[in-house]
DNA sequence: ACTCAAGTGGGGAAAAGTGGGGAGAAGTGG
DNA sequence: CCACTTCTCCCCACTTTTCCCCACTTGAGT
């Protein structure tokens, strides 16, 4: 059932204007329309429309009278966005969220699943390098691979 | 189905007369008339007019009896307002509002699912530092994003 | 070596956002 | 009831941003 399945790492180039060129491997996948938000790890997280509707469902089930449901709905889907690629499969990557996962010129773009993320290059390389060391020990904790 | 979706975070400018122009991705979904009303935590809510109808639902349901219930309908009915956008998609910003959320000329609007949010500038960049903080810990345990 | 697809850069038309003038309606005082 | 002021709203004009399209570069496959 669960339809988007990504996987790979790409390095690819934030323009003057913005925009980045997404995978062309992911395209076809993600559809014309998709959602990019904020992610965890200052990251980016790009949805395609059916993985999204399922968030949207989670967060209409939260009580609008909680404050903190209020404010994480909020910081949530205002540093959401609705992106449709150009010609050349390029998207434009909105200022508020260029600012939050730090982007500068070079940006890897990971295949993670049911979603594909967006990460400044030196700041994935660091978290990658992190990661070379726990990987098997994460292994374990997560599950019995 | 579920009507609107609104996402994204745009700052404007509230010009002399206390206009303010809505982003052009909200305009067709706001339609041409939709409420403006005081909304929680200091800020304006925007609502399309079917959103509008299930909040007066909701608010049917509570017994006039409370005193609360009297006092919080009546505050928020009283602050409500019938906006429709002139030609160039402004609409003007009613005095009594404009103090209620403390507006000044520049302004954040913001796209929160089912209804839009107008916050004063600085007031909303206070509180969006404040989330980012709590942001990895409100979405594990608001929803299992 | 040639071809084709993917990624990158940039120019220019169109749309979005902003500011302000002026006619008409509404409110106020004589 | 009329004259005056004030406020609202409709429209025009300017600026900035967006996005659509064309062209170049690179690298992989034949």
């Amino acid at each position: 059932m669960s339809g988007a399945s990504f996987v790979g790492e790409y390095l690819h180039t934030l323009d003057a204007k913005g925009r980045v060129a997404l995978p062309a491997k992911f395209r076809e996948t993600l559809g014309p329309k998709f959602i990019i938000a904020r992610g965890l790890d200052k990251c980016l997280f790009v949805y395609p429309n059916e993985e999204w509707e399922q968030v949207m469902e989670k967060l209409k089930t939260i009580p609008i009278s909680s404050k903190d449901a209020r404010h994480f709905t909020r910081y949530f889907l205002s540093g959401a966005t609705e992106a449709e690629p150009d010609k050349q499969g390029r998207v434009v990557i909105p200022q508020n969220l260029r600012d939050y996962a730090g982007l500068n010129k070079d940006v890897f773009i990971l295949g993670v699943g049911s979603r594909i993320e967006i990460w400044d290059k030196s700041k994935w390389e660091e978290t990658k390098l992190g990661l070379e060391e726990e990987f098997s020990v994460l292994a374990e904790s997560v599950a019995g691979i």
